[in-house]
DNA sequence: TAGGTAATTGTTATATTATTACATCAGAAA
DNA sequence: TTTCTGATGTAATAATATAACAATTACCTA
């Protein structure tokens, strides 16, 4: 099975659909694994949350959840996103008040975020060597860590070179 | 002259009355070198803000201010802020919603920020190894930086020693 | 000094983001 | 069935932030 993180280096025509199944699919398998509910609403939201790469706003995700739950309202969604974000399945990007499709949920959570100001497209990292400075640089001040939000914003490659 | 950053490592117990003295001091000549008015607004709020080493939140800076400022407004607080953070005199902590001084405003911006969950200090690091790491890993990514939000929660030492 | 211009502030209204509290419902366990 | 738990429905409101336009102030220059 290829796994979320092979697919790390995704450009503009990439097939998405792809995307979607594998998180989707990962989701599940990590919900069933850990004895959770993706219930109905939680998957849609999850689906609308993957459309694209960009960060989703919560009310944007209300607007479109609500044709397929008339009775939606903001505490459906947060509740949902609140759920998403537990499991590890979301991450919510800190400077834009907005949400992203985690891409390697089964693995390493926190990672960096490279965020593109043109197509507004959210790249996750690993980026190994950043997180063993931070480490090395916490330990120094003694500073023990409990969670961590690297959000960098710029220009991806793909609108640079375009 | 003592530098803002020669303050680095303050405790609990520091002398605070410095801290503010020598952020307000900077403040002034800094605008006076851009040609910029640090107005009696601007100045008390960046008075608010350094009265500790917390992020304060918006509206906290506006009831603050209002004694000093009566007819003080939401625009009026956000007008301020985003003139503070244009001259990089504060910075605004993303995954707070609120704004701290910026010890460092003669210098390099953007630098990495350790929040504490207990006593809510905010320390300002410049973290030369995170720093190129991360420079190495946007480069291999293609990735052209524009801004940098870097926030790590969790528990200061002054904090885990008590 | 007067007049013109740009920056700053005053003021009102409103947009956006998020939470709380309590009621209801559905499914699992006893 | 009863009871418990987790999920959802619903309404109200809190918290954060911006837009638009008027009035004032600071600053430059004629
Ligand atoms: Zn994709
Ligand atoms: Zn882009
Ligand atoms: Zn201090
Ligand atoms: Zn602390």
């Amino acid at each position: 099975m290829t796994s979320l993180t092979e697919l790390n280096q995704y450009s503009s025509e990439h097939n998405h659909n792809q995307c979607v199944s594998l998180a989707l699919g990962t989701a599940q398998q990590l919900c069933n694994q850990r004895g959770v509910l993706l219930t109905t609403i939680r998957h849609q939201v999850l689906t609308l949350i993957w459309e694209s790469h960009k960060a989703v706003k919560a009310y944007e995700l209300l607007d479109r959840l609500r044709p397929l739950q008339a009775t939606a309202k903001p505490a459906t969604i947060y509740r949902a996103l609140d759920f998403l974000i537990e499991q590890g399945l979301i991450h919510r990007v800190e400077s834009l008040n907005a949400f992203v499709g985690c891409r390697c949920s089964d693995q390493q959570h926190e990672q960096l975020l490279l965020i593109c100001k043109l197509c507004e497209q959210v790249d996750e990292r690993p980026a190994a060597e950043v997180m063993s400075a931070l480490l090395e640089e916490s330990k120094q001040a003694g500073f023990m860590i409990h969670s961590k939000a690297i959000e960098i914003h710029g220009i991806c490659s793909d609108c640079s070179t375009k």
